[in-house]
DNA sequence: TCCCAGGCTCTCT
DNA sequence: AGAGAGCATGGG
Protein backbone atom coordinates (compact mmCIF):
# COMPACT_ATOMS: atom_id res chain seq x y z
CA UNK A 1 0.00 0.00 0.00
CA UNK A 2 1.04 3.29 -0.98
CA UNK A 3 -0.57 6.78 -1.26
CA UNK A 4 -0.20 10.74 -2.34
CA UNK A 5 -2.62 13.23 -1.24
CA UNK A 6 -4.16 15.43 -4.24
CA UNK A 7 -5.74 18.51 -3.38
CA UNK A 8 -8.37 17.60 -0.96
CA UNK A 9 -8.21 13.66 -2.54
CA UNK A 10 -6.05 10.75 -1.56
CA UNK A 11 -4.65 8.56 -3.86
CA UNK A 12 -4.13 4.84 -3.10
CA UNK A 13 -2.02 2.25 -4.61
CA UNK A 14 -2.90 -0.96 -3.89
CA UNK A 15 -3.30 -4.16 -6.41
CA UNK A 16 -4.48 -6.31 -4.08
CA UNK A 17 -8.07 -4.50 -3.83
CA UNK A 18 -10.83 -4.35 -6.32
CA UNK A 19 -13.96 -2.02 -5.41
CA UNK A 20 -16.77 -4.59 -6.56
CA UNK A 21 -15.73 -7.71 -4.98
CA UNK A 22 -14.90 -6.13 -1.92
CA UNK A 23 -17.76 -3.04 -1.06
CA UNK A 24 -20.34 -5.05 -2.89
CA UNK A 25 -20.05 -8.95 -2.16
CA UNK A 26 -22.21 -8.93 0.77
CA UNK A 27 -20.16 -8.28 3.52
CA UNK A 28 -20.70 -4.36 3.94
CA UNK A 29 -24.54 -3.49 2.32
CA UNK A 30 -24.03 0.25 2.29
CA UNK A 31 -22.43 0.78 -0.97
CA UNK A 32 -23.79 1.82 -4.37
CA UNK A 33 -22.22 1.76 -7.75
CA UNK A 34 -21.66 4.73 -9.31
CA UNK A 35 -19.82 5.73 -12.69
CA UNK A 36 -15.74 4.21 -11.86
CA UNK A 37 -16.75 3.96 -8.63
CA UNK A 38 -18.41 3.37 -5.22
CA UNK A 39 -20.03 5.47 -2.85
CA UNK A 40 -21.73 5.24 0.34
CA UNK A 41 -21.21 5.03 4.20
CA UNK A 42 -17.81 2.87 5.92
CA UNK A 43 -19.52 3.10 9.58
CA UNK A 44 -20.67 7.29 10.21
CA UNK A 45 -17.94 8.27 7.16
CA UNK A 46 -19.58 8.97 4.04
CA UNK A 47 -17.18 7.65 1.19
CA UNK A 48 -16.32 8.14 -2.36
CA UNK A 49 -13.99 5.91 -3.88
CA UNK A 50 -13.14 5.57 -7.69
CA UNK A 51 -10.85 2.96 -9.73
CA UNK A 52 -8.91 5.00 -11.93
CA UNK A 53 -6.87 1.91 -12.90
CA UNK A 54 -3.79 2.52 -12.02
CA UNK A 55 -5.14 4.08 -8.34
CA UNK A 56 -7.65 4.63 -6.60
CA UNK A 57 -9.16 7.81 -5.60
CA UNK A 58 -10.63 8.75 -2.43
CA UNK A 59 -12.79 11.96 -2.77
CA UNK A 60 -12.26 14.42 0.09
CA UNK A 61 -10.94 12.69 2.35
CA UNK A 62 -8.25 14.17 4.69
CA UNK A 63 -5.20 12.38 5.14
CA UNK A 64 -6.02 12.19 8.79
CA UNK A 65 -9.08 10.26 7.86
CA UNK A 66 -7.42 8.12 5.72
CA UNK A 67 -4.63 6.78 8.33
CA UNK A 68 -6.80 7.06 11.41
CA UNK A 69 -10.07 5.21 9.62
CA UNK A 70 -9.61 4.42 6.12
CA UNK A 71 -6.18 2.25 6.43
CA UNK A 72 -8.22 0.09 9.21
CA UNK A 73 -11.49 0.48 7.36
CA UNK A 74 -10.05 -1.70 4.43
CA UNK A 75 -7.17 -3.64 6.06
CA UNK A 76 -4.53 -1.75 3.87
CA UNK A 77 -2.04 -3.27 6.58
CA UNK A 78 -2.60 -6.52 5.57
CA UNK A 79 -0.18 -8.34 2.91
CA UNK A 80 -3.37 -9.81 0.85
CA UNK A 81 -1.21 -11.35 -1.99
CA UNK A 82 0.89 -13.33 1.74
CA UNK A 83 -2.58 -14.57 2.11
CA UNK A 84 -3.45 -15.86 -1.31
CA UNK A 85 -0.27 -17.43 -1.14
CA UNK A 86 -0.73 -19.04 1.22
CA UNK A 87 -4.88 -20.10 0.52
CA UNK A 88 -3.44 -21.23 -3.02
CA UNK A 89 -2.20 -24.46 -1.43
CA UNK A 90 -5.45 -25.72 -1.78
CA UNK A 91 -6.83 -26.33 -5.16
CA UNK A 92 -10.36 -24.73 -5.15
CA UNK A 93 -9.12 -22.60 -2.99
CA UNK A 94 -6.53 -21.58 -5.17
CA UNK A 95 -9.42 -21.17 -8.11
CA UNK A 96 -11.37 -18.65 -5.87
CA UNK A 97 -8.20 -16.90 -5.21
CA UNK A 98 -7.68 -16.69 -9.40
CA UNK A 99 -11.40 -15.62 -9.71
CA UNK A 100 -11.41 -12.73 -7.12
CA UNK A 101 -8.21 -11.88 -5.96
CA UNK A 102 -9.04 -8.11 -5.24
CA UNK A 103 -11.28 -9.53 -2.16
CA UNK A 104 -10.53 -7.59 1.18
CA UNK A 105 -12.22 -8.07 4.40
CA UNK A 106 -13.59 -5.18 5.83
CA UNK A 107 -13.28 -4.12 9.01
CA UNK A 108 -16.48 -2.73 10.02
CA UNK A 109 -18.69 -1.20 12.86
CA UNK A 110 -19.21 -3.97 15.47
CA UNK A 111 -22.97 -2.94 15.66
CA UNK A 112 -23.93 -2.02 12.33
CA UNK A 113 -22.31 -5.45 11.41
CA UNK A 114 -24.26 -7.47 14.43
CA UNK A 115 -27.59 -5.40 13.35
CA UNK A 116 -26.71 -5.90 9.54
CA UNK A 117 -26.05 -9.99 9.93
CA UNK A 118 -29.20 -10.06 12.11
CA UNK A 119 -31.58 -8.47 9.54
CA UNK A 120 -29.88 -11.38 6.67
CA UNK A 121 -30.80 -14.40 8.31
CA UNK A 122 -33.32 -15.92 5.59
CA UNK A 123 -32.99 -12.88 3.57
CA UNK A 124 -31.37 -11.94 0.19
CA UNK A 125 -28.88 -9.06 -0.57
CA UNK A 126 -30.69 -6.70 -2.29
CA UNK A 127 -33.86 -6.89 0.07
CA UNK A 128 -31.00 -6.89 3.55
CA UNK A 129 -29.64 -3.27 1.56
CA UNK A 130 -33.54 -2.09 1.02
CA UNK A 131 -33.93 -3.04 4.75
CA UNK A 132 -30.96 -1.08 5.96
CA UNK A 133 -31.13 1.91 4.02
CA UNK A 134 -34.78 2.50 5.13
CA UNK A 135 -34.09 1.63 8.77
CA UNK A 136 -30.70 3.97 8.40
CA UNK A 137 -33.19 6.71 6.06
CA UNK A 138 -35.75 6.55 9.85
CA UNK A 139 -33.76 6.47 12.41
CA UNK A 140 -30.10 7.03 11.57
CA UNK A 141 -27.98 10.56 11.90
CA UNK A 142 -28.76 12.71 9.26
CA UNK A 143 -25.22 13.76 7.33
CA UNK A 144 -24.37 15.83 4.63
CA UNK A 145 -24.37 12.93 2.09
CA UNK A 146 -27.37 11.01 3.10
CA UNK A 147 -27.96 9.17 6.99
CA UNK A 148 -25.76 7.34 9.36
CA UNK A 149 -26.21 3.93 10.37
CA UNK A 150 -28.35 4.33 13.54
CA UNK A 151 -26.89 3.98 17.09
CA UNK A 152 -28.21 1.05 19.13
CA UNK A 153 -29.77 3.42 21.76
CA UNK A 154 -31.56 5.25 19.71
CA UNK A 155 -33.40 1.60 18.08
CA UNK A 156 -33.97 0.41 21.84
CA UNK A 157 -36.80 2.85 22.46
CA UNK A 158 -38.65 1.56 19.51
CA UNK A 159 -41.20 -0.64 19.13
CA UNK A 160 -42.16 -3.78 16.61
CA UNK A 161 -44.71 -0.81 15.19
CA UNK A 162 -42.10 1.72 14.74
CA UNK A 163 -40.32 -0.76 12.74
CA UNK A 164 -43.16 -1.52 10.44
CA UNK A 165 -41.82 0.73 7.52
CA UNK A 166 -38.24 -1.43 7.17
CA UNK A 167 -40.70 -4.26 6.27
CA UNK A 168 -38.08 -6.82 7.89
CA UNK A 169 -40.62 -8.72 8.94
CA UNK A 170 -39.79 -11.77 11.38
CA UNK A 171 -36.49 -9.75 12.04
CA UNK A 172 -37.48 -6.43 13.46
CA UNK A 173 -38.58 -7.91 16.75
CA UNK A 174 -34.55 -9.49 16.68
CA UNK A 175 -33.23 -5.74 16.41
CA UNK A 176 -34.98 -4.61 19.09
CA UNK A 177 -33.84 -7.64 21.35
CA UNK A 178 -29.87 -6.57 20.21
CA UNK A 179 -30.61 -2.88 20.53
CA UNK A 180 -31.80 -3.22 24.10
CA UNK A 181 -28.95 -5.18 25.10
CA UNK A 182 -26.32 -3.59 23.85
CA UNK A 183 -27.62 -0.06 24.74
CA UNK A 184 -28.42 -1.62 28.19
CA UNK A 185 -24.53 -2.54 28.58
CA UNK A 186 -25.58 -5.86 29.01
CA UNK A 187 -23.58 -6.96 26.13
CA UNK A 188 -20.45 -4.60 25.98
CA UNK A 189 -19.13 -4.73 21.78
CA UNK A 190 -16.32 -2.44 23.03
CA UNK A 191 -15.33 -5.19 25.62
CA UNK A 192 -16.05 -8.29 23.10
CA UNK A 193 -13.92 -6.51 20.48
CA UNK A 194 -11.19 -7.08 22.87
CA UNK A 195 -11.86 -10.47 24.11
CA UNK A 196 -11.15 -13.92 22.31
CA UNK A 197 -13.36 -14.91 19.97
CA UNK A 198 -15.09 -18.15 22.15
CA UNK A 199 -16.55 -15.80 24.79
CA UNK A 200 -17.41 -13.32 22.34
CA UNK A 201 -19.07 -15.83 19.91
CA UNK A 202 -21.35 -16.82 23.63
CA UNK A 203 -22.13 -13.17 24.44
CA UNK A 204 -23.70 -12.30 20.78
CA UNK A 205 -25.96 -16.01 21.13
CA UNK A 206 -27.30 -14.63 24.31
CA UNK A 207 -29.42 -12.29 21.82
CA UNK A 208 -32.92 -13.50 20.64
CA UNK A 209 -32.46 -13.57 16.78
CA UNK A 210 -28.15 -14.57 16.35
CA UNK A 211 -27.56 -17.67 15.98
CA UNK A 212 -24.15 -19.66 14.95
CA UNK A 213 -24.09 -17.68 11.76
CA UNK A 214 -25.01 -14.26 12.76
CA UNK A 215 -22.66 -14.63 15.39
CA UNK A 216 -19.93 -15.42 13.20
CA UNK A 217 -20.55 -12.61 10.80
CA UNK A 218 -20.62 -10.03 13.26
CA UNK A 219 -17.49 -11.50 14.69
CA UNK A 220 -15.58 -11.21 11.58
CA UNK A 221 -16.95 -8.41 9.90
CA UNK A 222 -17.48 -6.28 13.10
CA UNK A 223 -14.80 -7.50 15.06
CA UNK A 224 -12.48 -8.56 13.05
CA UNK A 225 -11.75 -12.19 14.23
CA UNK A 226 -10.63 -13.71 11.81
CA UNK A 227 -10.95 -16.82 12.65
CA UNK A 228 -14.62 -16.79 12.66
CA UNK A 229 -15.75 -18.98 9.53
CA UNK A 230 -19.88 -18.06 8.82
CA UNK A 231 -21.34 -21.15 6.71
CA UNK A 232 -24.78 -20.31 5.63
CA UNK A 233 -26.33 -21.83 2.34
CA UNK A 234 -24.01 -20.47 0.19
CA UNK A 235 -20.66 -21.97 2.12
CA UNK A 236 -22.40 -25.52 2.73
CA UNK A 237 -22.55 -26.20 -0.97
CA UNK A 238 -18.37 -25.61 -0.35
CA UNK A 239 -18.31 -27.91 1.95
CA UNK A 240 -20.54 -30.24 1.34
CA UNK A 241 -19.12 -30.32 -2.49
CA UNK A 242 -15.12 -29.24 -1.94
CA UNK A 243 -14.41 -30.42 1.41
CA UNK A 244 -16.53 -33.04 2.92
CA UNK A 245 -13.59 -33.89 5.28
CA UNK A 246 -12.52 -30.48 6.52
CA UNK A 247 -10.92 -27.46 5.76
CA UNK A 248 -7.27 -27.20 4.43
CA UNK A 249 -4.62 -26.43 7.10
CA UNK A 250 -3.30 -23.54 4.44
CA UNK A 251 -6.29 -21.24 6.11
CA UNK A 252 -5.28 -21.64 9.55
CA UNK A 253 -5.40 -18.33 11.71
CA UNK A 254 -7.07 -16.82 8.88
CA UNK A 255 -10.56 -18.40 7.82
CA UNK A 256 -12.48 -16.31 7.88
CA UNK A 257 -10.69 -14.20 4.92
CA UNK A 258 -10.66 -17.65 2.86
CA UNK A 259 -14.58 -17.60 3.47
CA UNK A 260 -14.59 -14.53 1.78
CA UNK A 261 -13.05 -15.88 -1.18
CA UNK A 262 -15.04 -19.24 -1.27
CA UNK A 263 -18.31 -17.35 -0.73
CA UNK A 264 -17.18 -14.97 -3.69
CA UNK A 265 -16.42 -18.00 -5.83
CA UNK A 266 -19.46 -19.89 -5.44
CA UNK A 267 -21.88 -17.69 -5.42
CA UNK A 268 -20.57 -15.94 -8.70
CA UNK A 269 -17.23 -17.75 -10.28
CA UNK A 270 -18.36 -21.39 -10.48
CA UNK A 271 -21.00 -22.27 -13.53
C1' DT B 1 -48.14 -20.81 -8.20
C1' DC B 2 -44.10 -22.40 -5.82
C1' DC B 3 -39.34 -21.78 -4.35
C1' DC B 4 -35.70 -19.46 -2.38
C1' DA B 5 -32.90 -15.98 0.14
C1' DG B 6 -25.44 -14.78 3.84
C1' DG B 7 -31.12 -18.54 9.72
C1' DC B 8 -33.24 -18.72 14.03
C1' DT B 9 -36.76 -20.16 17.37
C1' DC B 10 -39.78 -23.34 19.06
C1' DT B 11 -41.60 -27.85 19.47
C1' DC B 12 -41.58 -32.62 19.34
C1' DT B 13 -39.04 -36.82 19.61
C1' DA C 1 -29.18 -33.65 20.26
C1' DG C 2 -31.37 -33.76 16.14
C1' DA C 3 -35.16 -33.02 12.82
C1' DG C 4 -38.81 -30.14 11.02
C1' DA C 5 -42.33 -26.44 10.74
C1' DG C 6 -43.01 -21.60 10.82
C1' DC C 7 -41.59 -17.21 10.22
C1' DA C 8 -42.25 -11.77 6.81
C1' DT C 9 -41.20 -10.11 2.57
C1' DG C 10 -40.09 -9.82 -2.23
C1' DG C 11 -37.91 -11.54 -6.59
C1' DG C 12 -37.48 -15.04 -10.11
Amino acid sequence: MRYEIDKNDIILYEKDLDLAQTLDCGQAFRFYKCENGFKGFAGDNFLHINDEKNYFRLKNVSEYDFLHFFVNYFDLNTDYSLLKARFSNDLTLKKACEFAGGIRLLRQNSWEALCSFIISQNNNIKRIKGIIERLCECFGEKKEYGFAFPKADKLATLTVEDLSPLRAGFRAKYILDASKKVASGEIDLEMLEKSDYIYAKSELLKIVGVGEKVANCALLYGMYKIEAFPVDVWIRRVLDEYYPDGLPRCIDGFEGIAQQFLFHYIRNGVS
